[in-house]
DNA sequence: TTAATACGTAATAAAATTACTACAATTAAT
DNA sequence: ATTAATTGTAGTAATTTTATTACGTATTAA
């Protein structure tokens, strides 16, 4: 008999959940907790084939809480799942140590797959996520992917999130429009991000 | 028998509520909408005794739809749900005919309240969004400027805070680009806002 | 020590955004 | 009731941004 933890804030999504697992692996143990400190003592206390985890959880890091549950319970899987498309946290919820990591927008197909290949010792990763996270090694990643930029990407990755333009930029370093518009390309491209408010969040999400 | 419309782009979601309504007042009948589109043809033929509404759907304005449904279906009880503590939506579906509005994030026994109060001829309001709209109203010095926007800044703001661009937004709601960029530039003028980046942060001070 | 990337730079062309201007339909105010 | 302001719409021109391509230098890996 399988055994999960769901961690989600809202009653209507471990509902949700609990009915989907439930449809698939009758008969099941399914308990839920709400954030990490009831996470952690239902962990002390079971021993689970699958965690489902929310990103988002009140007074609660999930990543912290990710790395966790990888540290003292390596056996213990876990599946990442978020509310948007945020791709930008994918890549460091693997890294500290998920199996997978799917949308709740996905079809409901998707998310019984991702279950029933992280059970079969697995990994499941969205066709979205995979090919952006295609070219990046997972293991020899850098810590904060702004590392990763060079001197003149971070400098105008600063630039743009002091709500700086591209011309104003330009400018006020003296390169021509189309250098910066390249740095901007390339940086954006590095940190996988799309638009200026996703590199706001990133940025905001590792204190830069 | 009580017949119900949920209409929410997320299967999770929908399972959960679907679940807490059968568990609360079974036999029953739900009907499933993912959009505005499906939405509208469920109403055409059916007539439900509550539908419940997600404030944020793909290719769909929910204040519209909310709007559509009141002038078109005027016994039809409409409780509206939002993901996050979204108070700033709330007074705008009140107005435009919403017997309730509750968070995912609320006790399954408050949405059950909710339920039962609208069910019953009532309205519902939560405790924490009814003290913000009381001081509110009390006190204009406090006003949020995010309510001086129209229906249609208010539409785009919310967009534009979603990452979508420009050309995006002409597209999935249909009108010139142009007409979005004079959406933009006014809204921006009434917020006092002169970028993307602070208008998202003028947004989340203020729990937009 | 070559070969392969990464970096900083930029021109050019294509696409997107912004600044005006405008106008009819509401809505609010006096 | 009349005037004034607001709202939703858009065309057009100017400006800005993005995509593509490119190239010499620097750095890194084989």
């Amino acid at each position: 008999m399988k055994k999960f933890l769901l961690i989600d804030d809202h009653v209507v999504v471990r509902s949700g959940i609990k009915l989907l697992l439930e449809a698939e692996f009758t008969p099941t143990i399914i308990h839920e907790a709400i954030d990490g400190t009831t996470a952690t003592v239902a962990l002390k206390d079971n021993t689970y084939d699958l965690v489902m985890l929310d990103i988002q959880l009140p007074k609660t890091d999930a990543i912290a809480l990710m790395e966790y549950i990888h540290k003292e319970y390596p056996d213990t899987r876990v599946l990442v799942f978020s509310m948007g498309s945020e791709n930008i946290y994918a890549k460091r919820f693997l890294k500290a140590g998920a199996k997978g990591f799917v949308s709740k927008e996905a079809p409901l197909d998707d998310i019984i797959k991702a279950v029933n290949q992280i059970l079969n010792g697995k990994r499941y990763i969205s066709e979205n996520l995979a090919s952006f996270l295609a070219d990046e090694s997972l293991t020899n990643a850098t810590e904060n992917p702004f590392n990763r930029l060079s001197a003149r990407e971070f400098e105008i990755a600063s630039l743009l999130l002091l709500g700086q333009t591209i011309s104003g930029i330009s400018k006020s370093i003296d390169i021509r429009v189309s250098t910066v518009g390249t740095h901007k390309t390339r940086l954006f491209d590095k940190l996988g991000v799309t638009n200026l408010l996703e590199l706001k969040a990133l940025a905001t999400s590792y204190n830069v």
